[in-house]
Order: C-alpha cells, then sequence, then structure tokens
DNA sequence: GTTGTAAGATACCGACCGGTAAACTAGTAA
DNA sequence: TTACTAGTTTACCGGTCGGTATCTTACAAC
C-alpha cells in the first residue's frame, strides 16, 4: 500500500557525508535535504530531528559498511596479530583515498561526531560510543587470540584493546587535524610496541 | 586616551568556556556575548568574527594558563620520566575535578577543536595545530632526556612523542565521549609501554 | 573645562533556520 | 474503479543568527 521511496536512505547517506566532511553543529537539515534532494516537508515525514537522522546514519553505515569490513579484516582465519596490522594499513589507504577525493584526511566518523556532540545530545552521544566499543572489541579478541599463541605478553586484553584503540584513533583525529598521512604510516610499529609483542615470536 | 575596559578578555573566557564544553559550532556570537556581559556591537568593535575571536581565546588561554602549567610540570630539574608521569596524574587530577564541577569530562579544547573545526577555519585549525604541537615538543624534550639517561630505548624522539600524544590525546578524547575517568587512569602504565621503559632504569 | 578617543548601548536588517499544516500524488490492494 | 495510504510538495511562521550603523558615554590628556 502507498509508494515506496528511498528518500530515507538518501537522507542518511547525505547526512554522514556532510558531517563526516564539515561536522555536526555546522550542517543543517536545508542543507542535508538539498544534498539528498529531498524536501524539507519529507525530513520530517521521516525523522524527528537531525540528531535522529544522525542516530539511524550511523548505524545504518555501521551496519551496510563499516561491519562488513571489520568482520573481514578481524577474520578469525587471519592470524591475530595479521589481523591488526593489516587493519592499520587498510585504514591507512583508506585515508589516502578519502584525502584524495575529499582533498581532506576525515578520520572516524563516530569519534569526530561522539567529541562534538557529547554533552549535547545523549542518544547521538550513546550511538557514538556503542560503535566504537564494538571496533575495541574487535581489537580484544585479536589479542585474547595473540596471547593464546604466546606472540603478546601478558595482561588483560580488554585494558590493552582499549589502549590500542587510543593509540589508534588519537592519531587517527591527528591525522584530520593536520591533514597529514604520517601520523598513520607510523602507526603499525608504534602498535606493536604498545601490544608489547615479542619479537621472536611474531613470525610463525 | 579614551577608557578602559576587559571585555576582550571577558569574551575570551567566556569564548573558551563555551566552546569546551559544548562545541565551537553550536556556540553562538549572541550567547557568548551574553554570557561576557558585553553587547554584540562592542563584540564586533573588538572582533571581526567568532573564528577570529576563538584564535584569541585559544592563544591568551596557553599563554595564561596552559604554558605556566606545562613548564611547571616539564621543568628541567625534574627526572624526563617523572614529568611524563607526573603530567598524566594531574591531567587524570584535573579532569576529575572537571567532572565534578561540569559534570562533564572535556578534554583537550585544542583537540577537540582542531578536530572539529580544521575543514572549516583554516586559521583556527592552524592555531589549535600549532599548540598541539608546542605541547609535543614537551614530550619530545623530556623523551631526548631519559633516553640520555638511558631509561629509555632507542628511536627517533620525535616520532616516539607523537606516538605518546596520539595515546594521551586519544584517551582523554575518549574519557570525554563516554564521560568516564577509567581511560586516564590506565594512561601512566600503558605510556611507559608505548616508550619502552627498560624496567631495570626506571628508578635512578 | 574642552576635546579627542576608546568603549558601550540601541536598534535594526536581511538571511536563514527549525518546524508545521495542508493540499497533492502515485501506487496498491480489494 | 475505488478507496486507502505512503510518500511528496508547497507555502508559510516565528525565532534567531551574523552583521551594521548610529548615537552615547566615560575617561584621559592638554
Amino acid at each position: 500500500m502507498g509508494r515506496k521511496s528511498d528518500a530515507k536512505e538518501r537522507l542518511q547517506d547525505a547526512a554522514l557525508e556532510l558531517i563526516w566532511e564539515r561536522s555536526y553543529g555546522v550542517v543543517t537539515i536545508d542543507a542535508i535535504c538539498e544534498k539528498a534532494g529531498v524536501k524539507k516537508g519529507s525530513f520530517y515525514y521521516f525523522y524527528e530531528s537531525k540528531a535522529d537522522l544522525a542516530v539511524a546514519a550511523l548505524e545504518a553505515d555501521w551496519q551496510a559498511n563499516a561491519k562488513p569490513w571489520w568482520d573481514n579484516v578481524f577474520s578469525a582465519s587471519v592470524p591475530p596479530m595479521e589481523r591488526i596490522r593489516t587493519f592499520l594499513q587498510m585504514t591507512h589507504d583508506k585515508q589516502a583515498v578519502m584525502q584524495k577525493e575529499h582533498g581532506q584526511i576525515l578520520g572516524c566518523p563516530c569519534f569526530s561526531i561522539g567529541s562534538e556532540i557529547c554533552t549535547q545530545s545523549e542518544v547521538l552521544r550513546a550511538t557514538a560510543q556503542e560503535i566504537l566499543q564494538r571496533q575495541i572489541r574487535y581489537f580484544e579478541t585479536a589479542i585474547r587470540d595473540a596471547q593464546a599463541r604466546g606472540e603478546i605478553g601478558e595482561g588483560d586484553p580488554n585494558a590493552k584493546a582499549k589502549c590500542l584503540y587510543a593509540l589508534f584513533e588519537g592519531s587517527l583525529a591527528q591525522a584530520r587535524i593536520q591533514n597529514d598521512l604520517e601520523f598513520l604510516r607510523t602507526l603499525p610499529s608504534s602498535a606493536m610496541e604498545v601490544l608489547g609483542v615479542r619479537k621472536d615470536a611474531t613470525v610463525a
């Protein structure tokens, strides 16, 4: 019954792209509508606020794009340390592509948005946090697996994962601020130091 | 000649406080004026835009507050590793105080602002970056000094400083997003791992 | 005290922003 | 073919925003 539409998805895509490129606060509903080719009346038919749309956009992007990618990179069929290494390498490469396309390194949308709006929109903050924690969990299992193989020293895997993730996001954010890939190039070797890899065990 | 006023400083203080607590994009000139107790006409007498004021506010805060603090904590009269350790400890404590006062961990203003506006205001981006780099330099000299004492392994001190700084800011930003001090508690020990401290040389 | 000047106050403008109401349109199921 | 419904369009409202022009006030030097 009734007609079908992909306006909802177009709004999500437009919102994520604009917010990622600029920032949450500076992007207006009008701008999102224009980019999506949707009239404002339709916007309010689907969503009740910008924050509401942003939540949907983040979650949809995770399900459709990010999660499959993470699942692939952190596949259990890959040796744990190699997962982490290729993850960091591919992150560098993805940001390099963005820099070429947008003229700017854009970093991690959840992290940027989370830091920006954490004092203003609780739903949006919680959504960003939730996605960040899902990512930390990939790190954690990889670290746990590496420890089981004796490739990494003892210590709480969750704590190590959080630490590695802080290093990762911190580097990514700095790369964004300075629009310089350098911060991502040195990341793999820095990560190995943080994790305390046993030099004699890195090669199987 | 003419009358004197501290309206300029009041505007800087109000701007920094509001932007730090909320975000750059969401804070209006009207709001800053109201908080500072300054009429908008006067605002435009002193500054030509919000970005202009923000640049002045960041720089003034650095000179008046941050720099003296960093100079003290990273004083050459203190052993290098102790500088870093007390820096991280005091950062934790300062953020704990903020959490009590504001109900929120606010993190590092330069980092938050930098990440938010880097694609929108080049002057403001450059200012934030400049201050961040000044902070990295404190890390770098401490690391260099520690290496000279044989307390830290070899390797480019600047690279190590950037790495430590990424870990630091990444943790701080996560603490802000999740409003949880936990990310700052584990920081000292994580930092030691990143730097590759020699266990047998940590105590002089 | 007069005069020059730094600073403050007021009032206003046009643009845009978030949000709403209501009429309209295209499919779809019966 | 009709009736229903999901989606679309248009037009509008009140408020706020960035920005400006103008008049006034306080002070300091002479």
